[in-house]
DNA sequence: TACTATAGTGAACATGCGTTTACCACCTGA
DNA sequence: TCAGGTGGTAAACGCATGTTCACTATAGTA
């Protein structure tokens, strides 16, 4: 699965890097020198190829979109078979990809913008979202709800709530809520709502005591070693 | 409550200036030119009262938690007697802010950042979030769940999401889900799905509990005098 | 009155930016 | 052999940026 870099077009190399510095600084934080100098070439080389920053921006933009295109495809294909597997869609494209990617926090960028590519891959998501509500619905394991439009959008809006948050959640929770470990634990709690309400739990067997006291006190944070904030 | 412009020192004007336009373009996206001729200012003016750009960014940053703060201390201290009222954190901080006022953006692009102030934030969300689950366990509307911790950041997560999606939302459901109208439709879903999961609202039959009486739906809502919001 | 602190400005400065220009080193086909 | 396209660069250009500097105006105080 590996590639030597030699496979790669100085183009394309210059289109990763770009996507990867601005996932990390935002496309404004980066220069066009410093994505020259990361990818090995020269200023004017950047321009040479897609003409100016900006197209260069749109270049990683549209590459975004069909990386994450291509990833939903084989996904929705091999979902419906099973419906009963009620996976965050985040979650799976997340699963797609090295766990490395600048992928997840370029998303995270672009869904604040006004942007073209930002309105498409939102409009996907909650596409996505309506047909993941409506297998359930089929299912018969969910209902449409008194106004179904809002549900499909507040499903997906939870659902990308975690890739923009979660940095801050990573450090709230000391464990990624996209890494494997995270999305167990995520994913436990937000079965648990959906399928019953906030009620739910009580009626699973859990110690309820002792439970209770690590949600009271916010301060009960162990392996916090040497309070060290002032 | 409207005050001339001659009440505020040149100072705050700049502030208040340089938050709208961070809130609109991003701190990057705004010159100080821009902020000094918005302002009605020389530029040199601004570095004078603030040292640097990044004296008035951490300026802008530090009034807007101390506003939010403000309003959340009003908010805790007078929602402990009705803890029936389950409502959003960021709805109701909104709720106290003027409708046009950019405080709402300003915030989701603080929460994107690594910042001091957004973690501050962040984390001050979070104790909200984590009291509010603690009311409603209290009084028996809510469990803690298999994993509180995860819970509570999942009641929060969701809460901010309208928040940082707020514009992509708009689009999609053609109303403002931070206006009064579109609040409504909000909260009504959200309750729904918290009080009883997915399966609440339609035909299907999911009554294992009771519980779906005691969460009030939004059209018991007293209080609502003369609606004349369209 | 004179002194001093405060608020404010226009013009300049140094820097770093995106971009352009002129040029080089290869290939490849006729 | 050479014409021409392709991929690449160093150096410079023009400009917008954050910031500084020298200076004015005003108001309070001794």
């Amino acid at each position: 699965m590996r590639l030597p870099p030699d496979d790669r077009t100085s183009r394309s190399i210059i289109r990763d890097t770009a996507l990867r510095l601005f996932a990390d600084y935002g496309a404004d934080g980066v220069t066009v020198r410093q994505i020259a100098a990361a990818a090995r070439v020269s200023p004017a080389l950047v321009i040479r190829h897609f003409g100016s920053k900006e197209g260069l921006r749109e270049e990683v933009d549209s590459h975004l979109v069909r990386t994450i295109e291509a990833i939903l495809k084989v996904l929705t294909e091999r979902r419906s078979p099973a419906p009963d597997n009620l996976q965050s869609v985040v979650e799976a494209v997340v699963t797609h990809l090295p766990s490395d990617s600048p992928i997840p926090r370029y998303i995270s960028r672009l869904l604040l913008d006004r942007s073209r590519a930002a309105r498409a891959l939102f409009h996907r998501f909650f596409e996505i979202g309506q047909a993941t509500v409506n297998e359930l619905l089929k299912a018969g394991l969910a209902a449409p709800g008194p106004d179904p439009e809002v549900r499909a959008a507040f499903l997906m809006a939870n659902d990308l709530a975690v890739l923009l948050l979660r940095e801050h959640l990573t450090e709230l929770l000391r464990v990624d809520p996209l890494s494997a470990a995270g999305m167990k634990r995520w994913a436990g709690e937000v079965l648990a709502i959906y399928s019953a309400g906030l009620g739910a739990g009580s009626a699973v067997p859990v110690r309820k005591t002792e439970k209770q006291k690590v949600l009271k006190r916010p301060s009960t944070q162990r392996a916090t070693k040497g309070g060290k904030q002032k």
